[in-house]
DNA sequence: CCAACACATAAGCATATACTAATGTGTTGT
DNA sequence: ACAACACATTAGTATATGCTTATGTGTTGG
């Protein structure tokens, strides 16, 4: 089950601070891997879990290997949980908006 | 951490289908139960994990139980899906709005 | 009041997961 | 060619998780 990958892949602290270090940019393992206090193999565990959920993808630069938030895997989470949007409450909304604009 | 556990929680498949149950409405641990081929204290750790999650909120009436979806856990699945705004596809956007109409 | 019901909790167990240490693979500069 | 680098993979291990069986708690009808 593709929800299942994701949220697994999710659920786990170390995971979603790779992830949202990408949510800036692209960036490689080793500099993923800065700031926290984790092994290289440990890193590498992680970004192999986070691609087969879909949620990012990778890019050979060398010897460098640069990883990016694959669409694909956000639009799952928005479209599961767009099957809630009655109770969404209405700062989502607003919040989701303000970040519309931000982004001009 | 909060989203630690809204993740875990959505992570298991059981746990997502008992969800996604409540997104018509709520219903009490013995509805929920049917259907799926789970024993009774199954069920009943299950709703605790989602509940703890934030996910569901529970309401006693007489000898049951009424579980419904707490928009408090799927207002935090949305701020954080916010984040990533940048990357949501334009269908994405687009079937939410569809949703939305549908609601009326 | 008490038996049946709806559900929760406890204990025990099999499997999944996240980690580390060791080793493998591919790339680059010299 | 080869040493250093960037990263992946393997094997082993401790802990977390989801299940079942057994039992506990609260509620209701007769």
């Amino acid at each position: 089950m593709v929800d299942t990958d994701i949220f697994k892949a999710l659920a786990d602290p170390t995971r979603r601070r790779v992830f949202e270090k990408l949510a800036g940019g692209s960036l490689n393992a080793s500099a993923l891997r800065d700031g926290l206090e984790i092994s290289q193999p440990a890193i590498s565990q992680h970004l192999a879990v986070l691609r087969a959920a879909g949620l990012v993808r990778e890019q050979r630069q060398g010897r460098f290997v640069n990883y990016e938030v694959d669409p694909d895997g956000i639009a799952s989470i928005g479209t599961w949980l767009a099957r809630y949007r009655a109770y969404w409450p209405k700062r989502i909304e607003a919040l989701s908006d303000l970040l519309k604009d931000m982004d001009q």
